[in-house]
DNA sequence: CATATTCGGTCAAAGTCAATCATTTTCATT
DNA sequence: AATGAAAATGATTGACTTTGACCGAATATG
């Protein structure tokens, strides 16, 4: 890989998350401690970030307004979400041909997605350019581009979909329940979930915890359809299903 | 394999990756060390890449050391980008169908876009996201995701195309040509604007004056086809053309 | 205060570079 | 066709750059 390459890699992650160990450099970019080392220092003196003992973070980002207590009930939510996150990205395989729907649940997967052989497909564009800039080949669904969630959504997006048979597919959902199925509350992005779902050989679903026996607006899609990779679920209803990962 | 032809192969890969080492292009192009280093020593003699160390990167992504003089070009230009972009965005009238296709100088043109009762269509996701900030209703299209231009191209998209049938589209250019037409150096960028410009009942191009008498590797429409919208244009040759708005 | 991690400098190995030169190809002129 | 000048190519070389490992010093952590 090329050092600028390089460069354009470590401050493109350092945009995203705002700090980055220099560990997670090395794995990110397979590279040793030494260049990591080396090129933080370079970018440090070209004035491109602001490195600090352990890593880099964002140049003007230098002081920390961050509140403590927000960080940590974050990290606790993040830590079950990693864990599935990590465990559906091994379930894509060479040749595969996945759809990956928007959301924050998926989006932990993108980091542990290694397989080049597999063709994506998506409708978050934020997705799309960050397995991109990981070297996947990615696909975008066209239609109505939603401002809020940074998806495709509606007729347009579902019709594109008509056309494509997936060997896998990764959702998140708002809620998961029984009698009422998976469900999200806006429309539009339903009728994609739906959609999407119904043309993936295998369907799973991406949920902590809390989002059993839990009810939105709109089912897109039966509870049998699919299965739930998920950590920590304790409740007795779903125990004794059959179409649930607890990991 | 012609000099030429190695150059605009070189050019191509460049484009669609941002980045390639000397080996991938031996590979590539089967050919020796020595003439790719010459051929990139040429290119980049002739500002078309930026030689770095290993291979060559995209001329404006270059991260090392930021050169005064690209940045005060962009200045310089960034004036006449506005003038043409304002003039152009004045033109999308209620209930127009407009594409607007990726590129810096479309980009200028958001700014100046207030018509909320017309659909806008993309195939550059910064635009998209960009116009649905701003409150605009924007659809993208479908297909392949390229990272570096962060644009869709490709066969899905000219697919997706095929059954639109716009009112108005705003084109970028590389080249302004009376021979030639319009052209650009990458090929699945060429088949997006091609089809696109097909597909629209009244075509602009936006091009500030250094494009013309410019001819990239691959043409995508005819030099008729269009009404070009630029500033500053002194050329004898273009003076008495019909469809030039100097402004 | 003890322990673990991180840091920056040094070194050898690997990779990359520009220059040189012999060979081949191209092409206008005979 | 034959010739020779000009251009392009590929191999070689020594100089230079980048890389990863190592290690003692510096810094964070409990």
């Amino acid at each position: 890989m090329l050092t600028e390459e390089r460069f354009a890699k470590i401050l493109s992650i350092l945009e995203r998350t705002g700090s980055v160990t220099v560990q997670q450099l090395m794995a990110e970019l397979n590279t040793s401690e030494s260049t990591i080392r080396r090129d933080l220092t370079a970018l440090d003196a070209n004035g491109q970030l602001t490195k600090v003992h352990g890593g880099a973070i964002l140049k003007n980002a230098a002081y920390s307004t961050i509140d403590d207590e927000v960080i940590h009930r974050k990290e606790q939510n993040r830590e079950a979400k990693e864990i599935i996150a990590k465990y559906a990205a091994g379930l894509i395989k060479p040749g595969d041909f996945v759809y990956i729907d928007a959301g924050t649940t998926t989006e932990f997967m993108i980091d542990y997605i290694t397989e080049k052989q597999a063709i994506l497909v998506t409708n978050a564009i934020t997705h799309a350019k960050r397995l991109a800039e990981k070297g996947c080949k990615v696909y975008i669904l066209g239609g109505e581009f939603k401002a809020v969630t940074e998806a495709i959504v509606g007729e347009e997006a579902v019709e594109t979909l008509e056309k494509y048979n997936f060997t896998k597919g990764f959702f998140g959902t708002n809620g998961i329940s029984i009698q009422k199925g998976f469900s999200t509350p806006e429309l539009r992005e339903a009728m994609v979930k739906k959609k999407s779902m119904e043309n993936c050989r295998e369907c799973y679903v991406l949920a902590d915890s809390s989002k059993f026996n839990q009810i939105s607006s709109v089912t897109f899609a039966p509870f049998e359809s699919a299965t739930i990779i998920t950590t920590d679920m304790k409740q007795e209803a779903f125990q004794k299903c059959q179409n649930i990962l607890n990991l």
